[in-house]
DNA sequence: TATAAAAAAACGAACGTACGTTATTTTTAT
DNA sequence: ATAAAAATAACGTACGTTCGTTTTTTTATA
């Protein structure tokens, strides 16, 4: 699957996961109808993020996110409590659809291989279609309060744990040459990160998102030592 | 050189670049006495990177550094006209710091892989010892005016291609192996960027900055197919 | 060396402004 | 006509900055 497929069938799903998180913060919009919270929210979320990754969430003024919305101060506060219940149901929204689109991608896969690779294609799409999210997260980290601070850590250490016993698996079963593999697997998030936080960079330079994903897992293969360089699977899974 | 060497080489040369920076500012600072100045201005860098790397710079209030440094807000406008301008001198100091290290120990080689070799183990002890700078430009290289905004992007831009053009005189002389210089040089960056912004985490794995060092120099090795496994150099320069 | 005068530095209360948030009023939709 | 949603104006607070005063240090004089 390259980059234009996937985008395609995330669209589809990222609707529900929208609708999951307004569910769950349901008591705290003061709004009735469904249609009219997620007009609204997503306008919200749209322009929390533009804002917000130019000059960061703290900087942010209501005021900034009432003309960027078009929606006036005492009316952004039908749609959360505080700026800070803001930001955590941003991060829940952001953290959920990474976790399942990831999920959904990568756990069909038996061999260590063909798992770190759909990981890092997968990992690549979807912070390309979701750049404004990683970026926020990436940056407002430090911003969030103990209880979706917390949230956040253990999020990216499972993230972390799957691709270290992923690494840890090829070594076992002689796939992978012998590599530290602490060092691997954060050298491989450092990858990650390095395309949504350089983006512009990558745009101007006029190099595509399915070429950075070659890139990474020609990069993965060279450095684990594994035969098939070729970077896109086949088979029907992927 | 190791990294305990490359400390003490370093501290020796700091306090000349925080005197230049002094006397850039010097009509922007209204205490007369040289050694107050440098005695009070280090102690105010100190703790804005301090509260800055914990909170942000934006959310840091005068009040927070007034606490930290132990001097009174009216005490402070003596070494600065304003916020906006602490963070100018800040973020001149660390740089000029940086360009000065990078250059003294890299311009001397001749050969591609000597000098990749160097600019690497120079950049991860450097970024090693001014971790709060480094995580300081980072992080907060969006909220800088426009002047200095430009500055930052122009130093940035020639670290960049300073390494694309070693990349390219390597692939020129049949030294490495052909890649795609300008991802190669990115992955290098975003590389260095690992160090210094996920330092606890290596911390907490009991990775030294040598064994960090080693490994980048080990992994392009690999990637760009030179033979020289071995990170240091051995002779008398490095 | 001791002391008074001058200069330098530090202090902290006060200023205006912009922030997050809310109570009240007005508009829109049913 | 009634309920829902949006808009407005105002609140208290915390911010960056300033300024008159006090404290400390330096210099001058005996």
């Amino acid at each position: 699957m390259d980059y234009q497929q996937f985008k395609k069938m995330m669209l589809a799903s990222r609707q529900d996961i929208f609708l999951e998180v307004i569910a769950e913060n349901r008591e705290n919009i003061r709004i009735k109808k469904e249609k009219t919270v997620v007009k609204n929210l997503d306008k919200i979320f749209k322009a929390t993020l533009k804002i917000s990754n130019q000059k960061g969430f703290q900087a942010m003024s209501m005021r900034d996110l009432c003309q960027e919305t078009g929606i006036s101060l005492g009316a952004l506060y039908a749609y959360f409590p505080s700026k800070d219940d803001l930001l955590s149901m941003l991060m829940t929204q952001g953290r959920d659809a990474v976790e399942r689109v990831l999920d959904s991608e990568t756990l069909q896969f038996d061999d260590p291989w063909g798992k770190l690779k759909a990981f890092i294609r997968t990992h690549v799409y979807l912070s390309e279609i979701m750049r404004p999210w990683f970026y926020f997260f990436f940056m407002e980290a430090k911003n969030l309060n103990p209880s979706d601070r917390k949230k956040a850590i253990e999020g990216d250490l499972a993230t972390e744990m799957r691709l270290e016993s992923t690494l840890e698996e090829g070594q076992k079963l002689g796939q992978f040459e012998k590599r530290d593999i602490v060092l691997t697997a954060e050298m491989i998030k450092g990858l990650f990160a390095n395309w949504y936080i350089k983006r512009s960079k990558f745009r101007s330079r006029n190099i595509s998102v399915d070429q950075y994903a070659d890139f990474m897992i020609e990069f993965m293969a060279d450095y684990l030592g594994v035969e098939d360089q070729l970077g896109k699977v086949s088979g029907e899974n992927m």
